[in-house]
DNA sequence: ACCTGAACACCGTTCAAGT
DNA sequence: ACCTGAACACCGTTCAAGT
């Protein structure tokens, strides 16, 4: 954008700029690595100047998952779904993007503490929230069958999401490759992991098909089932 | 049980003893407070001691998780079921049951990395995952069918677990009760809340049935429907 | 054999001081 | 107005030393 800039620094700092550069780091290496201090390296700059934008580490977080939840709910309005049924896809597939999208930061949506302690489940934007609710009631849901399909809804995509995501960033910030120096004088690769293999037959049998991945068709297969069981106790 | 101790102190140092009182921090203070220099006040030691007995922090969290899952297996053996129905709600009640006796540490179950990294979803507990294959196995189920089944299951069962215990938990290690010192001089109680709720109509009419916590029964509810699922896919 | 002291390289956060 | 230096109270972890 600008004409010249050492590594990706110091263009003066801006509570935009913190949060992004937060997201990143996180994504790279891990919500534990990012530290205030070495964001600051990040930014050319010491951790203390990050306070000016920021009021602290979980203040930071928070303004993290904020920032990945920005403009959805114009998303959602953009797509002009007609049946309540086509509507709860399409925001399915919105979040579903955004986990696939940050892996490693998207368990902070449901492990911040939302905004509003007494919704449940804590789905942390209200606004996200009241689309749903404001939706399912314009398309002639009771408020009761609006908040049961709010929750049963809730419950599978964030369920989904954080099992897909797990698998997704197995483990970054672990060991972080210590790559063994070429030394090779280590036998046991995993010694557990095997020992505990011989005792299992039938893991060991299916494990090809166990360690297949087909997140994307189960996703798609659970949530038709989901609306199916609305659908149906909808209409009594 | 002994003579006499002061606190919670020092009848020799032990795998089990670190384990233990690990754990109970973790749901006393939040995972985040539990670090090693705590622990060791907490057991009348210096945090250089548990060295001798875990190889690190992240494996003291490993043996946290492997001590939370110790004797489900045998527990869900000694159920002697019949149907594979029958055996899929047992093994999700036990499950649950451990999730909702330690609310805080149960996330270390799917955040930790897994024994065998292949295995999707990774549920640590390579036993667990062998007994449920095997007995479905035994049930008549392909090998296909096991694990789809497997995937499913595990998907449902971490999804709503874990959300159930994130409301559970609200915000367990956040500002920990400063209790305002008395001093009553701060108007906003939650400005962003209720700024937020201006904007939320329906969130707020629907605010008492939202804040009803049903989980038990929506868990009910939902394992049955995939059950149901199951059964219908299975016999095509 | 089991634990401790001292040390190292890190944290988050505050605040007076620099420009 | 915006950033830094120094400081404080913490971390995890190692290792030589004590008993």
């Amino acid at each position: 954008m600008s004409t010249d800039e050492p590594r990706s620094a110091r263009r003066r700092l801006s509570r935009d700029r913190i949060v992004d550069a937060a997201l990143t780091s996180i994504e790279e290496h891990g919500v534990d690595q990012m530290s205030m201090r070495s964001l600051g390296r990040d930014l050319g700059v010491e951790a203390m100047a990050l306070y000016r934008y920021v009021s602290g580490r979980e203040d930071l977080l928070e303004a993290v998952v904020a920032n990945l939840l920005n403009g959805f709910v114009e998303r959602v309005e953009a797509a002009e779904t007609t049946s309540w049924q086509e509507y709860l896809q399409h925001v399915a597939h919105e979040i579903r993007h955004i986990a696939l999208a940050n892996p490693t930061a998207f368990p902070l949506v449901v492990s911040r503490h939302p905004a509003a302690p007494w919704l449940r489940p804590p789905l942390r934007d209200i606004e996200m929230v009241e689309h749903v609710l404001a939706t399912l009631c314009a398309r002639g849901f009771t408020d009761d069958q609006a908040v049961d399909t709010y929750k049963a809804f809730t419950s599978f995509l964030v369920g989904s999401l954080l099992l897909e995501v797990s698998i997704k960033t197995e483990n970054i910030a672990a060991v972080e490759e210590p790559m063994n120096e070429g030394s090779a004088d280590i036998p046991e690769q995993d010694s557990s992991d095997d020992a505990d293999l011989a005792q299992a037959p039938h893991v060991l049998r299916m494990r090809d098909r166990l360690s297949q991945d087909h997140s994307e068709a189960e996703f798609e297969t659970g949530l038709e089932s989901l609306l199916n069981r609305i659908e149906h106790t909808v209409s009594h």
